[in-house]
DNA sequence: GGTTGACTAGACCGACTGGTCTACTATACT
DNA sequence: AGTATAGTAGACCAGTCGGTCTAGTCAACC
C-alpha cells in the first residue's frame, strides 16, 4: 500500500541506529542510504536535508522513549521514589545490552547530539532542549508526588528534577567514557540523594 | 631561537580553541592551519595525524586545568566543602565569560570530546578516561579530608567523588543545551548533596 | 664553505561530503 | 486511455577531508 512510508521508516531507523552508535558528523547520507537500501533520490524525496533527518530522528526517538521504558519507569502505580530506581535500572540494562551486542556503550542519543551540535546548530539545539525539558517534567511530577505522599521532605522540586536529569546524563557520559555500563549501576542510585532546597522566603 | 616551538604552540592553542568551541569532526586540519598561520607541511611536521593533535590538545588542556583554576579550587587552605562551591563558581564564570565573548556556551572540552569520539576511537577514549580519573581523584581527596575533619558524615568517598564529577559534567551538558550558564549556578551547588553510602558489611 | 637536518611552503592525492539533477516506473485519478 | 503525481534510481556536482610529496629556506655545525 504505502511502500513510501516503509522507505521513510527504514531511513529513519537506520539513521537513528547509526547516529546513536557513532555520531551525527561521522555518519553520511550515503552510508545511511546504502544500509537502509534506499537510493539517494528517495532520501532527498523524504528529507530535505540531513538536518531535517536529524530532527525527525530526535522526534522518533523521543516518541519511542516516552511511550517505552520511560512510561514504564514513571508508572503512576509505582511508589514515586521507586520510579527513580526503575529509571536507573532501565538505563543500565539498555546500555549493557547495547554494549554486549555492539561492543561499545552508545550512551544517550540526546546527550551525544546535544554536545556535538549545540554550538553550531541552534535549531537542533532547541529541539534537544525541548526533549530535556520534557524529560525533566517527568522527574518533576514524580518529585511533587513524593512530597505530597510525605515520603520526601519538601524541596524545590523543579530545580531538583533538572538536577536529577543532569546527573543521569553525567553518569551516562562517564560510563560511556569508560565504556562500562556498570558505572551506571554503581553511581546511578545516588540520584535520589540530590536535593535543591526551596529558596528561603522569610 | 626556537620558532618551531612557537609554531607548535600556535597550532596547539588554535586547535584547542576550535575543538572546544565547535567539535573535533567539525574542525579540519586546513582550517587550523590557516587560522594559526601555519602551512600544512609544518603541521604534519609536528603532528603525525589529527588524532595525535587531539591527544596533545587534551594533555595541554589537562595541564592548564590542573595548574589553573582547578588547583585554586582544590586549594588545601580552603575548608574542604567550600572547595566544591569554588569549583562550581569557577565553572560558572568560565562558561559565562566564554558565552559573553563567543555568544555560545562551549561546555567542557573533555565532556564534548568524550561523547563525540569515544565510540570510534579507543585511544582518545582512554586518554579522556584518564583525565576524568584524575579529576575525580581531586574530589576524592577533598571528600576524605571533609570526613576526617568531621564536617561530613562517613561515606563511600571514592564512589561519591565520581558521582560529583558526573554531576558536574551533566550540569554543564544541560547548560550547554540551553546555551545558558545560569543553569550551572542554579543546579551546581547541589553537588554537595550527593552521597553514596559505604557498603554495609555487617 | 659545504653539508646536514629542522622547518616552511603549498600543490596535490584519492576518497568522500551533502546535495542536485535527470530519467524512469508505478500507481491513482479523470 | 491518458495524465498527473509519488517515488525510485543513481550519475553527477563542487567542495572538503586527512594526508603525502616535492621543493626550497635557513641556521648550526664540521
Amino acid at each position: 500500500m504505502e511502500p513510501s512510508l516503509d522507505t521513510r521508516t527504514r531511513i529513519l531507523s537506520t539513521a537513528r541506529e547509526l547516529f546513536h552508535g557513532r555520531s551525527y558528523a561521522d555518519v553520511g547520507v550515503k552510508e545511511i542510504c546504502s544500509i537502509a537500501k534506499v537510493p539517494k533520490g528517495s532520501f532527498y524525496h523524504f528529507f530535505p536535508s540531513k538536518q531535517d533527518l536529524a530532527m525527525a530522528v530526535i522526534d522518533d526517538m523521543a516518541e519511542d522513549w516516552a511511550h517505552g521504558f520511560v512510561a514504564e519507569a514513571f508508572d503512576r502505580d509505582l511508589p514515586p521514589l521507586e520510579r527513580l530506581d526503575y529509571m536507573i535500572d532501565a538505563a543500565y540494562y539498555w546500555q549493557k545490552a547495547a554494549k554486549d551486542i555492539e561492543g561499545r556503550m552508545p550512551g544517550c542519543l540526546f546527550g551525544n547530539l546535544a554536545l556535538e551540535v549545540s554550538t553550531r546548530d541552534d535549531v537542533l539545539r532547541a529541539k534537544l532542549h525541548a526533549v530535556f525539558q520534557k524529560a525533566s517534567a517527568r522527574f518533576h511530577e514524580t518529585l511533587d508526588e513524593a512530597v505530597e505522599a510525605g515520603v520526601l521532605a519538601p524541596l524545590n522540586t523543579e530545580a531538583t528534577a533538572q538536577a536529577m536529569l543532569a546527573y543521569l546524563e553525567g553518569v551516562i557520559l562517564l560510563a560511556k567514557t569508560r565504556n562500562d555500563p556498570e558505572v551506571v549501576r554503581i553511581l546511578g542510585p545516588a540520584i535520589k540523594t540530590l536535593r535543591i532546597e526551596l529558596a528561603a522566603e522569610n
